[in-house]
RNA sequence: GGCUGGAUGGCAGAGUGGUCAUGCAGCGGACUGCAACUCCGUUCACGCCGGUUCGAUUCCGACUCCAGCCUCCA
């Protein structure tokens, strides 16, 4: 079957063709570690890692690499406004972003590069596009990139070089031979953060650090680069510009680009202050519930995050984990036996074609139905199709939790201590109601559920007993 | 202003040249002591104007509006 990917360099969506047979190599820009990852870095995480999975159970060799950028302005700015060293500050924050990830169940990229573990490789680039006079030297020392001499700059986003030099935001420096020019590497004091090189002590400049990781361990042409929805200019433009310019070569054949995150029908951003941490989120919503959320909308779409949107999701959630309730034992499939599934079917078919999660829901959703009328009818194949659902869920790294657990958890994480109700308090109510039930003592029973319900827990009778579960 | 992408039913969100998206919500029914869960049925749709076509929400063009990037940001 073939894997349709849309290309931002194309803008198309097109066949997907590797570079080697059965294999790809994928570059996703990963975290400036200045601060904690919010909801939009989480939309990029969750995106590739569901990507990557979904790869994986197609038989393709991926090597993913995401990398940390640990050295840049921002860093070493908050590191002197906390009045600690930055190597601390990235250290508490890669942490904290693997906690994170850890949480969202997005799995480690097969490498995790980071910029100041590739100064050499930063240096070699740079002095190899100085040489070739696609660089140089400033009076201040810094090391710009001369856009000029790269005749296909641009070519990602369709800017045309006149219309960026009239653009008033490029920042004017006396220093710059042309104002579109970019740092490559800025000259650092004795007492300044820095590396001493054949360029002079600096540090490198944002993008060089991207282009010296990404072809050092992918190779200087590879399959697929992706990142967040503002990176394509400048800085996929400029990584191509550095790289191309360095080899000679293609840098990169497919462009993929995640959309954005909205709140509250907003844009986010820093300058607003108007973004949520993904720990804040987390705090309010289950982990599984952001990541069904995030992908519930085709990667590519805006999405909003909102909090009638997380409880959509929820609910959308619940009804999946409703209908695995009585397989929590069920084994997951063998690939031979999920692949024989029309629902397998029909679910890589949505996904092969540019990666489209919520057609794939839908397939789930029918699925499910389908589910409910077996268990329903005490069919035999119930079982069976749990174990597909099951399997379709971890496919995209979801459905992976114990239902009663996630039912009995009711969308969040930790609140049933702070509910007052002990799991043991509830079971005792639930007692007492069935005593009443029997007594054909109906107001009481319902007084019961009525009171468990204004403490948020749903009660559901069936012939083996009471279930409950938490709003 | 330039460059991208988009406009689908009450909301979210896919997709297709002519028969169903899907989820949530609504309505009717089954189940239930009553509910919840679940199942069955069902209402509600393709921004606007032209064109191509036997037929367009789907293709083409104009228009309007929205979003992202062009400034730190995934």
């Amino acid at each position: 079957m073939t894997l349709k990917i849309y290309n931002t360099l194309t803008r198309k969506k097109e066949t997907f063709r590797p570079i080697r047979e059965g294999e790809i190599g994928l570059y996703v820009c990963g975290i400036t570690v200045y601060d904690y990852c919010h909801i939009g870095h989480a939309r990029v995480l969750v995106a590739f890692d569901a990507i990557t999975r979904y790869l994986r159970s197609q038989d393709w060799q991926v090597n993913y690499v995401r990398n940390i950028t640990d050295i840049d302005d921002k860093i070493l700015n908050r590191a002197a406004e906390n009045n600690e060293d930055y190597t601390k500050l990235t250290a508490r924050m890669i942490n904290a972003m693997h906690e994170d990830e850890r949480a969202l169940a997005v799995l480690e990229p097969d490498s995790e590069p980071r910029a100041t573990g590739h100064i050499d490789n930063i240096i070699n680039m740079i002095q190899n596009l100085v040489d070739n006079h696609y660089a140089y030297r400033a009076d201040n020392g810094d090391i710009y990139y001369r856009v000029k001499r790269f005749p296909d700059y641009g070519k990602l986003t369709n800017i045309n070089l006149d219309e960026l030099l009239s653009g008033a935001r490029v920042e004017p420096d006396e220093a710059k031979e042309d104002p579109r020019d970019f740092a490559l590497w800025k000259a650092a004091a004795e007492d300044e953060t820095g590396w001493d090189s054949p360029l002079g002590r600096g540090r490198p400049g944002w993008h060089i650090e991207c282009s010296a990781m990404s072809t050092s361990t992918l190779g200087e042409t590879f399959d697929i680069h992706g990142g967040g929805p503002d990176l394509p200019f400048p800085h996929h433009e400029n990584e191509i510009a550095q790289s191309e310019a360095a080899t000679g070569k293609t840098f990169v054949h497919y462009w993929m680009h995640a959309g954005a995150v909205r709140v509250d029908d907003e844009k986010m951003s820093k300058s607003l202050n108007n973004f949520f941490t993904i720990r804040e989120v987390l705090k309010k919503y289950h982990p599984e519930v952001v990541r069904f959320f995030l992908l519930s909308s085709h990667y590519r779409s805006p999405i909003n995050y909102s909090e009638d949107n997380l409880i959509e999701a929820r609910q959308g959630l619940e009804r999946f984990y409703q209908a695995l309730r009585d397989f929590s034992d069920v084994a997951l499939l063998n690939d031979d036996e999920l692949k024989q599934s029309s629902w397998y079917k029909r679910f890589t078919e949505a996904m092969n074609d540019d990666f489209n999660t919520r057609e794939a829901f839908a397939a789930m959703y029918d699925l499910v139905r389908e589910l409910n009328t077996a268990a329903r009818e005490q069919r035999s194949d119930a079982r069976h199709l749990a174990a597909q659902l099951k399997g379709l869920g971890a496919l995209l790294g979801l459905l992976d939790a114990d239902p009663e657990t996630f039912l009995q958890g009711g969308g969040t994480l930790g609140q049933s201590a702070s509910d007052g109700l002990s799991e043991q308090q509830i079971e005792i109510l639930i007692t007492e109601r069935e005593a009443a039930k029997t007594a054909k003592d109906y107001a009481r029973a319902d007084e019961l559920r009525e009171q468990l319900q204004g403490l948020g827990v749903i009660l559901e009778d069936s012939r083996e007993g009471t279930r409950w579960r938490r709003e």
